[in-house]
DNA sequence: GATACATTTAACAAATTTGTTAAATAAATT
DNA sequence: AATTTATTTAACAAATTTGTTAAATGTATC
């Protein structure tokens, strides 16, 4: 009968609270309540709460980051993969509208524990970004751009995307916009970002007309 | 004898303590262990955890902001504005290392009360950002500029400076950085985006030799 | 219709955390 | 030296939260 199973509205409920409140923030009983249950059943499924925030967390960080890994270890060319990667970012973010600030957070304050679930999980997140700089490295050898700092290009491409997602409350504020113009403002960064990002390190062309 | 009042101890110790967890993460025992004292004197000075959280989140907010206040509301040319906004940023969360995770988190999580605490204290994080808009309006009346989205550019410009240290925990293992490694990044973040940013709407010139 | 599985109810135990208090001790001030 | 103020100790109350359990009820399956 049921559309969709307890299991599986459970971790949907999961995510919901845990990516809004954090961990420590997160009561059992809002997400049974979230998921439309109670606190008996959660704990018949999920025996506690570490073990359905690993598999919520888990869940939420590694599907991020494979569609990240898809594009940095395929044969796009360097600007394909800058905007392949935008794209990713900002759909993931826009999908799971507390994601970044989720991931991040709990990055940050249990930096050891969640590193070495990364570290297992993802082959290393340093092999992530040599594919990167390697991309980087390339163009600049095919003499498509100048010489570029790879990690500085990373953290502005990254951070462009995902920090208006995490300052979303301030953001939303200072400039006046409600839910959908946020989103609409987002959509724009897709193209603003990547040929913003293009522009600052392509090969200044020496013929001019 | 002492050569820091207690309170002051404590507040110091609250906000390492809440910044590195959060607020719902934050235990009151951590912060008296913290400040080098106990429970019972932590209750003396500050009545309540809500109490001490908010005094130290509304000082850490209200520092960082009046700094940018300051620089916008001043009468800066704009790629003035930009630098000093930037150093501004990246200088705060060099010496206060979860700034920008602290902030970002709570802000995310309580967003109404938060908000409204800033529209306060701030007169409106609107006007803020109103009068960096008409920093560009000018620049671009002034044929210096290209015709420039002030909300994309502040974004990019925010981002850029504050987003590094929200996923610092991250960017260390992609980029295999140590401590002092990963503030020398972000010294040299002082110079690349203000330059990064300034060219990529500065006026092109058609003056080409 | 009997049996198995899913879910609710409600009560409760255990652990954690916040906040209070009284009494003792230490340090500073008069 | 006497007095006030700061701090510690230790115990405890109150609140919150997690986790368990037994019994009842509903729902599907054989």
């Amino acid at each position: 009968m049921s559309e969709i199973n307890t299991e599986e509205k459970i971790l949907q409920a999961a995510q919901i609270v845990f990516s809004k409140t954090g961990f420590s923030g997160a009561r059992m009983d809002d997400i049974a309540k979230e998921a439309g249950i109670n606190r008996a059943l959660l704990h018949y499924y999920f025996r506690s709460k570490d073990k359905l925030f690993e598999l919520v967390f888990h869940k939420n960080f590694m599907e991020f980051v494979e569609g990240i890994m898809n594009i940095n270890f395929s044969n796009m060319d360097l600007s394909s993969k800058i905007e392949a990667i935008v794209n990713h970012q900002i759909d993931s973010n826009i999908k799971n509208p507390n994601l970044a600030s989720f991931i991040l957070h709990e990055f940050n304050t249990n930096p050891d524990v969640l590193l070495n679930m990364a570290k297992n999980k993802t082959n290393g997140l340093d092999k992530l970004f040599k594919a990167f700089e390697k991309s980087v490295e390339e163009a600049y050898q095919q003499n498509l751009i100048e010489k570029t700092d790879a990690r500085h290009l990373w953290m502005n491409m990254v951070s462009m995307s995902m920090f208006p997602f995490v300052g979303k409350p301030i953001l939303s504020e200072a400039f006046s916009l409600n839910q959908k113009n946020f989103i609409k403002l987002m959509e724009e960064r897709k193209k603003i970002i990547p040929a913003f990002i293009i522009q600052s390190i392509k090969k200044i062309d020496s013929n001019e007309k």
